[in-house]
RNA sequence: GGCUCGGUAGUUCAGCUGGUUAGAACGCUAGCCUGUCACGCUAGAGGUCGACGGUUCGAUCCCGUUCCGAGUCGCCA
């Protein structure tokens, strides 16, 4: 029978209580971590998210509170009310454990069935079964921790811009589908069959408005949504810390985002982080790190070997030089003895999977061997070796391809492969930095037309203006992201205010000026009305938990995440609908599974 | 959509070359125990080997299909 809170006042945490507080009587409420039953004496560790407080049940304890105390099992939900004494033996483990509570009376609100996993840090369980339970997996101490640093991370967005005279504005969530980017979630109408609402990418055109209604300091913690494929650091829903301001140029929302990131790592982390951020142009950040996010926390530069082997016989450098692409490399220094010749071709067909033909390398232990200088002079494979700054010990990688974003993206994850699997990467300090000047275009093979590398919203450099129609792929635009630790945390841009330039930018994008029309009348229209300059940025706020507290995988950072097939395990959505909900909607299935 | 890996007790896993009564640890149940805190001791229960089909005298094991999960490439303005 359960019993209730009827009379019951909870006094504190159960992790609060000190030696300072003996004598006094608590009413403590909470969960059964464990019972430990002597015979004649029992201990309950009582649980919340504060932290454990000891029970003990002995000879002067009432019998029928013993009993139930006996009866206790993990998990159960209790409310123990007692007098706080000194423990004849102390726990330093616990920051109480130098007292219990002596038990004069216990509630028991609920019994527990017994737990699929152990509900601790560290529980021996795979993240499936935790998700299937993720009630349960959430009562676990480090993700209690997590959330509440969450939590942290959006009270400082909320007071560090409320600081600063930003407004925080709710835009919504039922919007016009915009099929440029990512693919949108939809959502039938019932009223207007046949018509469907888009789930927000993100408040972008929306915030874009604000500016142009006179909010010139907008935020948001807002809630985004993409129908991709998952990765360990990419969820179908999720939040962004996003702002936007009016009359600033770059330095200024640069400044804005720096003195959030900044008060932020000091109060969820206690690290000062220099400001200003470094900064690294796109081009740069490519060239060395073959990475738009690029992990700064270790070396292995990219080295650009094109002009040694200009001249070459051997067909796979050559080719790729004459149709324009490049022979780049790195130097993994010193572990020629730790990467066999085994391993080393596994690296060759993991890189493959980035569209390199294979890899070139070049290992210099005791024995030197090499899979492409015996096809080059002398003097072409000393002037790699010399390139690369190359020593004995060390390993030369290269990769040649007709395709430069194939050598960066390559070479770019080789490089952070032997970062994480040697050991390279300092982790004792986060290494942020702005990337910016990033190309306003990138050319898309499958759709046959240039794609805004940012949004088509972004403002295109004013110096590169000129070539918006000639020469797309040379178009700088006014386009930063704020890159932590090799992640991408956030990312923002100047956004074009002038309606002529709009219109020709998404001419320049393919855009039937009746398409555009369609599409973001809206906010064309809008831009003919007294449009400031703005800019903005927003950063994920998965991310930003990621990055700061050290987790890898995205789904630790949300309460009920959903698992790589965009499914939520708990509750077994998405799931089928009832044929009278599909009428209503005038939709009919087609492919059912 | 592609590739790779995995699915065996409540949980985490082992299970060799196809023949075993399918095991271990933790957990769970019962009994004993007055200072434990991963309490201890004794005894016990617990399995559709993801599902379906095939090969075979015989399949947890081999093959095919499928479902689920993980990673990743494509994708993610």
């Amino acid at each position: 029978m359960a019993e209730f809170m009827t009379g019951l006042k909870r006094s504190c945490y159960c992790g609060e209580p000190r030696l300072s507080d003996a004598g006094k009587t608590l009413t403590l409420c909470g969960w059964v971590q464990r019972q430990r039953d002597l015979g004649q004496l029992i201990f309950i560790d009582l649980r919340d998210r504060s932290g454990i407080m000891q029970l003990a049940f002995d000879e002067d304890t009432d019998r029928e509170v013993f009993k139930k105390a006996f009866s206790c099992r993990s998990e159960f939900c209790l409310a123990a009310t007692g007098v706080v004494r000194e423990r004849t033996s102390k726990n330093a483990e616990l920051p109480t454990g130098d007292v219990e509570l002596a038990v004069k009376d216990l509630r028991i609100f609920s019994k527990s069935e017994t737990p699929p996993f152990a509900i601790e840090e560290n529980s021996n369980v795979t993240k499936e079964t935790r998700l299937r339970y993720r009630y349960l997996d959430l009562r676990r101490p480090d993700m209690q921790h997590i959330l509440m640093a969450r939590h942290r991370i959006t009270k400082c967005a909320h007071d560090y811009f409320d600081d600063n005279g930003f407004l925080e504005i709710e835009t919504p969530d039922l919007i016009k589908s915009t099929p440029e980017g990512a693919r949108d979630y939809l959502v039938p109408s019932r009223i207007f069959n046949g018509k469907f609402f888009a789930l927000p990418q993100s408040p972008q055109l929306y915030k874009q408005l604000l500016m142009m209604s006179g909010f010139d300091r907008y935020m948001q913690v807002a809630r985004c949504f993409r129908d991709e494929d998952l990765r360990a650091d990419r969820q179908p829903e999720f939040t962004q810390i996003d702002f936007e301001m009016s009359f600033v140029n770059q330095e200024d929302v640069m400044a804005i985002g720096e003195g959030f990131i900044k008060k932020t790592y000091k109060e969820v982390c206690g690290i000062d982080i220099p400001t200003p951020l470094r900064r690294m142009k796109w081009q740069e950040a490519m060239d060395r790190f073959g990475s738009d996010k690029p992990d700064l926390r270790f070396g292995m530069e990219l080295q650009d070997v094109s002009d040694c082997v200009r001249n070459t016989g051997f067909k796979v450098f050559s080719g790729a030089l004459a149709e324009g692409g490049s022979v780049r490399g790195i130097n993994l220094k010193g572990k020629a003895n730790d990467l066999s010749r085994k391993e080393i071709d596994k690296l060759g067909d993991w890189v493959k999977s980035y569209g390199a033909k294979g890899l070139a390398w070049t290992r210099l232990a005791e024995k030197e061997t090499s899979s492409y200088e015996k096809f080059l002079t002398p003097e072409e494979a000393q002037a790699i070796r010399a390139a690369l700054g190359a020593e004995p010990g060390d390993v030369l990688f290269l990769v040649a391809s007709d395709d430069n974003t194939v050598v960066y993206a390559s070479l770019g994850a080789l490089r952070c492969e032997l970062g994480r699997r040697f050991n390279l990467i300092d982790k004792s300090n986060p290494c942020l930095l702005w990337v910016t000047d990033f190309p306003m275009f990138e050319y898309s093979k499958e759709e046959g037309r240039w794609m805004a590398m940012h949004h088509p919203f972004t403002m295109p450099n004013p110096e590169d203006l000129d070539k918006l129609e000639s020469d797309p792929g040379s178009v700088r635009s006014i386009a930063y992201d704020m890159v932590i630790n090799g992640y991408e945390a956030g990312g923002g841009s100047l956004r074009i205010h002038d309606s002529a330039l709009q219109e020709r930018m998404l001419e320049a994008l393919g855009f039937k000026p009746e398409d555009a029309q369609r599409r973001f009348g809206f906010l064309l229209n809008a831009l003919k009305y007294g449009a400031p300059p703005h800019g903005g940025m927003a950063w994920g706020l998965e991310r930003l938990v990621m990055v700061l507290l050290g987790i890898d995988d995205m789904r630790d950072t949300v309460a009920f995440p959903k698992v790589s097939s965009s499914a939520d395990l708990m509750s077994n959505a998405p799931d089928i609908v009832d044929e009278k909900q599909l009428e209503e909607l005038g939709i009919g299935v087609t492919k059912a599974e």
